[in-house]
DNA sequence: ATGGCATATCCTATATGA
């Protein structure tokens, strides 16, 4: 089950790079963010042509998000993140998909920072750390996926120097992250390529894609009940290096249908009264 | 400190992104 996440910058503008990876890759679930349209302008129809049922968020001119999943319509839980009634800003989403809960984001990006976008940045994220929680202990496999507009660590930029001011760099930003990953998620990509400078996102700025100065932005963390399955994680480069590209290149994970299988919410159970 | 580019809309100017 190949679950992947990608930022699309415009969905309309991008569609036939989207239908393209698509049809290449052919993942299961694919989160999508930044489609920059109102909800009727989604192209539903485009989608289901190419095998892909979908449930979608819009918002005019910005954010946006979508889970899309291969022959089948995701099941939709919730709308948005919990916590805030007055944020009307369209950057979540979360489905049931074969089982496994999806949770798709686009946490906001906090440029300028100090300022009213980097507190709503910080907000967020706490709402997020909160829902997380209950997401980690519900029992079910669970994968968080989407643009999470945080580069953890130094090892996840081609060069900090100039980024330093960033909202994408601050402590208090990889702060944040890192209590996710003390909930227990794991980082997919860096837990199987602990050793490897990986990006996901190039700005189309100073020949940064031609350089291979990137970031590693994009992020998919797994509960327990759906780490015991996880066999492969990785980015999608060449979709970057395609004409007319997002600015972000598709991340993914690949998690083994049998050990899903054994990770549904029975099978702790009867651990515990065998011992 | 600014701008490099790309996307969107109240579109030839401005807001946003990261």
């Amino acid at each position: 089950m190949k679950i992947a996440t990608f930022n699309v910058n415009g969905i309309k503008t991008r569609l036939p790079n989207l239908l393209e990876w698509l049809e290449r890759e052919q993942p299961d679930v694919a989160c999508l963010q930044e489609l920059k349209g109102l909800d009727a302008a989604f192209p539903e129809d485009a989608l289901r042509g190419a095998g892909y049922e979908a449930i979608w968020k819009g918002q005019r001119s910005w954010n946006g998000v979508a889970i899309l999943a291969r022959g089948h319509k995701p099941v939709p839980i919730r709308r948005e993140l919990p916590g805030d009634p007055a944020d009307e800003q369209s950057r979540y989403l979360e489905a049931a998909v074969d089982g496994v809960v999806i949770a798709c984001l686009y946490l906001p990006n906090g440029n300028p920072q100090p300022g009213p976008k980097f507190d709503y940045k910080l907000a967020w994220f706490e709402r997020l750390i909160a829902h997380a929680a209950t997401l980690y202990a519900s029992g079910h496999p669970v994968v968080i996926a989407g643009d999470y507009n945080v580069v953890p660590t130094d090892f996840d930029i081609y060069n900090p120097r100039s980024w330093r001011k960033d909202a994408l760099l601050q402590p208090e930003t990889r702060a944040c992250y890192q209590r996710l990953l003390d909930q227990g998620w794991v980082d997919a990509i860096r837990h199987l390529h602990p050793d490897q400078a990986i990006f996901t996102f190039w700005d189309y700025f100073r020949q940064h894609w031609d350089r291979d100065a990137g970031l590693r932005i994009d992020h998919l963390l797994l509960n327990a009940a759906a780490q015991p399955a996880l066999v492969g994680a990785g980015v999608d480069r060449w979709v970057r290096g395609q004409a007319h590209a997002s600015d972000h290149a598709p991340a993914w994970v690949d998690l083994a249908g049998g050990r899903l299988a054994q990770a549904r919410p029975a099978a702790p159970a009867k651990r515990r009264r065998t011992t």
